[in-house]
Parts: C-alpha cells; sequence; structure tokens
DNA sequence: CAAGGTAACCATACGATGTAAGGTAGCGGC
DNA sequence: GCCGCTACCTTACATCGTATGGTTACCTTG
C-alpha cells in the first residue's frame, strides 16, 4: 500500500480524529505528523502554523453542519438549524471550547448568519431587532450554550452530604427534586438537550412578541 | 525597603495585575516569579502547579463581584446582580475566556447559585423552572455572555465592500442601518452593554411568563 | 535525453515552558 | 547545640512550536 500523499485536508481530518481520540491536548504538531506517518516539520508545508492549525480545524468541524431548509415560520427554521449545529457539537464535545478561545472565525459563518438575517427580516424584523436577535442567541446558531458549570459532583459522603446541604439548601433540593423526577437517574439528572430546547424556544418566543 | 514575605493572596494578586497589564500569554511561572523577585520555583511553595494558579486567578477575579441587595421583584435582584457581575468582567476582560477554559469553578460560586436558586423559589418556581432558568441565564449570572464573533472588521476598500455586500447582503445592511442610527459611530456600533441588557431582560421576561 | 527548477518532505537545533529533584539559609523549640 | 521546618533557590529535563537549511523526486523546457 503505496503512502498517501500529505494535503491540507488530510491535516485538518487527521487533527479532528486526533483531538476526537485524544483530546485538544494531544494535538501537538509531533503527535499530528507521527499519525500521518512524517515528521513534525512537514505539516508546515501544508499549515502556516498551530494556530492556522486549529483554525482549520474549527472551520472543519463547521462544515459539517449542513444547511437544513425552510421551516412554517421563522421560529421553526433557526430552530432546525440551530439543532443541527448542535448534532455536530455533541460529535465533538471539544469543539465549543477551542471556537470559543479562537480569535477569529472562519469566512464561511459569515453567510451561515447572513441566512439567519435574511430569514428574520422576511419574518418582519427590522435590522435592529435581527441585530439584538443575534446577540441574544449567542453561541445557540452554532449549536451550544454556555455552560458554566457541569452537572456538579453528585457522589458525596453521608457526612459531605449533609455539610452540603446546609451551605446550598436550594440547590441540593432542586438537585433532590429533580433526581427524583427523572427515576434516580443521577448522572443523567441535567437533559442538556431538553435544556437547549427550552433556551431556545424561550428566545425565540421572546423575540417573536417583539416582532 | 525589606522585601515582603510570599503567600498564596500576593501571588495570586500579582498574577491577576500581571493578566490585566500584559495578557494572559503572558502569565507565565517565571515572569510572575520575576515580578515579585523571586524565582519561579518559589511559587510552588504557594501554589501546587499552574493549573491550580489559574484556579486561583479566576477565584480571585470573582470574588470581586460583590453581593447586591433585593430588588422590587426576583428580577430585579438578579439583574442586580448579573449587572455587578459584569462591572467585574469588563474590568478583567481576560476573565470570560479563562473561566471558560477552566475545568472546575471555585466552590464560593456554588453559594452565589444557592441565592439565586432561593431568591427564584421564593418568587414561586418549582425546581425544575429554576433548573432551566439556570441553564438558561447560562454565564450571564457570571457577568457575560457567549460571544461568538467580535463585531467584525469595519474597515474594507471599496471593492471588497462592494464584493462582501454580495456575499452577505443582510449582514451588510444590517450593520449600515444600525451604523446610522448611532450616529455613524464605526466602532460602538454594537453596543454590548445594551445587548446584554436586551438579552437579560429577553430571558427574565420569558419566565416570568411561566412562572 | 540532459538540465534545472520546484514541490514535498526531513534532520537538526533553539528558545520557552512547566515542573521534578535536591539543595540551603534562617529560625523556633527542646 | 542540635533538629526539623518553612521558604526560598539551583539545576536539569521533557516537551512544545518553529527557524534554518538540507535532500529527494518529479516536471518542465531546450
Amino acid at each position: 500500500m503505496v503512502k498517501q500523499a500529505l494535503s491540507r485536508e488530510r491535516v485538518l481530518g487527521a487533527a479532528v480524529a486526533l483531538v476526537d481520540a485524544e483530546g485538544l491536548a494531544a494535538l501537538t504538531m509531533r503527535r499530528l505528523a507521527a499519525g500521518l506517518g512524517v515528521e513534525a516539520m512537514s505539516l508546515y508545508y501544508h499549515v502556516p502554523n498551530k494556530e492556522a492549525l486549529l483554525d482549520g480545524v474549527v472551520e472543519t468541524v463547521l462544515s459539517e453542519i449542513p444547511p437544513t431548509g425552510e421551516g412554517a415560520d421563522w421560529r421553526e427554521t433557526l430552530r432546525r438549524q440551530f439543532l443541527a449545529a448542535r448534532e455536530v457539537m455533541i460529535r465533538h464535545p471539544w469543539a465549543p471550547g477551542l471556537l470559543g478561545s479562537r480569535r477569529s472565525i472562519p469566512a464561511a459563518v459569515f453567510g451561515y448568519y447572513d441566512r439567519m438575517v435574511g430569514t428574520m427580516l422576511k419574518a418582519g424584523f427590522d435590522h435592529h431587532l435581527a441585530h439584538r436577535a443575534l446577540h441574544a442567541f449567542g453561541s445557540m446558531p452554532l449549536g451550544f450554550a454556555q455552560e458554566v458549570f457541569s452537572p456538579a459532583a453528585p457522589d458525596a459522603a453521608g457526612a459531605d452530604l449533609a455539610e452540603l446541604a446546609k451551605a446550598v439548601p436550594h440547590l441540593t433540593a432542586m438537585v433532590a427534586a429533580e433526581v427524583n423526577d427523572h427515576g434516580g437517574d443521577t448522572l443523567g439528572w441535567c437533559d442538556s438537550q431538553a435544556e437547549f430546547e427550552f433556551t431556545l424556544d424561550l428566545l425565540l418566543n421572546g423575540l417573536e412578541a417583539r416582532r
């Protein structure tokens, strides 16, 4: 089997695969090159530097988001698109963090946002409200919402738990109530798909009211 | 002048000051130590490693957020608190990015969120809605919203601008309309304070309707 | 077919970073 | 008078991104 020639696409593809498999920290020029059966410096023929590599990785992931068709109304149109983006982000859980850390986003995304604005204008938004809507959506068009902290540590010894209940009574009560509703599923008490859609609809309906 | 002894607080304070002055990338153990008139390895007596240092920096910044009193209703109470947090984040523009990249957040923040939940429960929320509200707010309790891309590049030559208008007509029209409203202030056309408050009220009012 | 250019890859090396390992100076307590 | 502890330092190492300068292999051109 002849060794396949390198290319920007092959480098970026291998980078995405590497990060999927071993995490962002594992993406070094040497390791990426080794995975491609090549030396580190060879990568620089296809990518100017590591920053550009990361930009390319972001670009590659974003390009996985498929365009979705029009829905019954503007809300349905945007909703579908955001949920399609979300599926991509679930496949690459590291992507939101990487994307957030990047200084610039790929040019193709501007076209994506342009279509969003177009959808809203057609639905009767003025430019001002469309602008505010973009800000309000935040990162949801790209399929994720800022999660400030993960579901927290659920396992604690009895004593620690009692202490925790003293310190943050409302939070512990809330978690207990939610866990109860979910049939004792401690791990999945945060159904982030449901949370995502709830927040999304909250925003969509709030904007509809101001249209 | 006698050299002041090191301490965790002095180290963290110097770290925050260094990042404020020269950016996150400038925060290395050696540079931080040099600023304190000390060798790099001395820092490890007060901080276990760099990750912990960064955690401490986050903790320090978050501790700058003052507690705010109760408002006329639950919305006003939360609103005040979020806006107070926002002032801190404006003082340390690098903090949102750092906070987002951290794996864990300081324990003190749990108390903060607990008070938020308490406020909502007192206003008649059930645990489920309070939980969803926490998710919907995202990073706003900590004073910032996920900004996916900065206001974009406003300066382009005539030819490029025409080309841009072809590629993303709705976006360019939107920017043009907004700039016009703001009296031609190209730089400040994105009033992020106003956007923050708009989104915040959108969420607060949407939740009020479901209370 | 020979000559030369160019695209693609490699070997070596440098400075920077986080940090492990092992000093060493000063000081309080027995 | 010695012990041990705290707080600092020296040295050294692995790993990182990447500058510099080869070395092939192929394609064009005469």
